[in-house]
DNA sequence: AAGTTTATCAACCGCGTAACA
DNA sequence: ATGTTACGCGGTTGATAAACT
C-alpha cells in the first residue's frame, strides 16, 4: 500500500518546462496569487501540470528576484558556516541568502562547495603527517557516504553527512594542529565527549540509535540529554559565528573555511567575516534571533539547532565509529 | 570527429507534519 | 480525538552540457 498519488499521474505532464508554461503560470500567480492552494493551482490555469510541480517551478525559478549562478564568496562562506553548523537544512541556509533557492543552495554545495572543501584534504593528504588513529586512516581521502569503518570486524556505513561533517572537523583541526589528528573529534564541530554519564556507548549501537532517535528531544535522557543538547547549540553557534566566542579555537573556523574554499593567504577575501546570522522565520513564533549569541545555558531558540532524531543519529554514528 | 565520462541543475518523489473538517 | 488534505522539505534522479580521450 503506497501513499496515494497527490495527482492523477496519467494526465499530468512531466520534464522541463516550456516557455508558454512558464508565462501561463507566472501571469496567473502575478495576478492572482497561489489562492493557498497549489493542488488547485494548474486546473484553474488550465496547466496539465502537478500542483507541487507548479509550486516548484514556482518558487525555484519564475518567482521575482530570484538569483541563479555566481554564487558569491560571502555566501560560500554562509553556506559552509551554516551546513557545518546545522547540516544540510537548505531551507534555512537559504533564507540567509536571498534570491537563492533552498535548491540552489542544495546543489551548488553538492556540485561545487563540498568538492572544494573535502576535495582539499585529498590534495593535501600525501604531504602531511597520517595519524595512527582509526579517524586518519579508516575515512582519509574516502568519498562522502563510501567510507567503511572496520569496528570490532563488522563493516558499517557511515551515513554521509555524519561522514562529511568528520571530514570537515579532520580538515580544520589539521589546518590548527597537524599532529593533533588523535584527539579524534573537533571540539567546535561536535559535541564533548566528556559530558557526564556514557549513555552514548559504542556497545549498544543498534540499540542505542532507536533509543535516542526514538526519544529526540524527550526526556529519557535528561540532564544529559539537556547538557548535549546545549553542547550541540554551542557547536552550531561558534562555527556559526566565528567572531562571538571567547575561544581562541573559534576564531579560526572562518579564516579555515576561507582558506579551504579558496587556498592560502586567502582569509580576507570575502570580506564577511562576520557572524552568520540566521532570522529563524520556519515557524519560529519569536521573530528574528540571533540565534548564535545566546548563551549556553538559556533556553535555545526554536527551530534553530534542536537536537532531532537526525543529529542523534548522527552523534550515535560518530560516538560508535570512535568508540567514545 | 566520435564516443565516453563527468558535471551541472531542473524536476520529481516520498516523507513528515501542520491545518482543517 | 481522529482522519484527511495539502504544504514544505530534503534526497534523488535524469536530461543536458561540457570536458576529456
Amino acid at each position: 500500500m503506497g501513499r496515494a498519488p497527490c495527482c492523477d499521474k496519467a494526465t499530468v505532464k512531466k520534464g522541463p518546462w516550456s516557455p508558454e508554461e512558464d508565462a501561463m503560470l507566472k501571469n496567473y500567480i502575478e495576478q492572482h496569487g497561489t489562492g493557498g492552494n497549489w493542488i488547485a493551482l494548474p486546473h484553474k490555469i488550465g496547466l496539465k501540470r502537478c500542483g507541487k510541480s507548479c509550486r516548484l517551478r514556482w518558487l525555484n525559478y519564475l518567482r521575482p528576484n530570484i538569483k541563479h549562478g555566481d554564487f558569491t564568496p560571502e555566501e560560500d562562506s554562509i553556506i559552509c558556516s551554516l551546513y557545518i553548523s546545522i547540516g544540510s537544512r537548505w531551507s534555512i541556509i537559504a533564507a540567509q541568502l536571498p534570491g537563492r533557492t533552498d535548491n540552489d543552495v542544495k546543489n551548488y554545495w553538492n556540485t561545487k562547495l563540498k568538492k572544494r572543501l573535502l576535495g582539499r584534504r585529498k590534495d593535501r593528504g600525501h604531504h602531511h603527517h597520517r595519524s595512527q588513529s582509526a579517524t586518519a586512516t579508516a575515512e582519509d581521502d574516502l568519498p562522502a557516504g563510501d567510507a567503511m569503518n572496520d569496528s570490532g570486524g563488522e563493516q558499517r556505513s557511515l551515513s554521509a553527512s555524519a561522514m562529511e561533517r568528520i571530514q570537515l572537523c579532520m580538515q580544520l583541526q589539521e589546518l590548527q594542529n597537524p599532529l593533533a589528528m588523535h584527539q579524534h573529534h573537533n571540539p567546535l564541530l561536535w559535541p564533548n565527549k566528556d559530558h557526564g554519564n556514557n549513555s552514548f556507548n559504542s556497545n549498544s549501537s543498534s540499540s542505542m540509535n532507536v533509543t535516542v532517535a526514538e526519544h529526540g528531544l524527550s526526556s529519557s535522557l535528561g540532564d544529559h540529554h539537556q547538557q548535549l543538547n546545549g553542547q550541540l547549540e554551542s557547536a552550531a553557534a561558534m562555527a556559526a559565528s566565528p567572531s562571538s566566542g571567547e575561544n581562541s579555537n573559534v576564531v579560526t573556523i572562518e579564516a579555515e573555511l576561507q582558506e579551504l574554499l579558496y587556498g592560502e593567504g586567502s582569509q580576507g577575501r570575502g570580506g564577511g567575516g562576520g557572524a552568520v546570522i540566521v532570522d529563524c522565520d520556519v515557524g519560529a513564533p519569536q521573530g528574528d534571533v540571533d540565534w548564535w549569541s545566546y548563551d549556553q545555558g538559556k533556553q535555545s531558540p526554536v527551530n534553530c539547532w534542536d537536537f532531532t532524531p537526525e543529529t542523534s543519529s548522527m552523534f550515535q554514528d560518530y560516538t560508535s565509529v570512535y568508540d567514545i
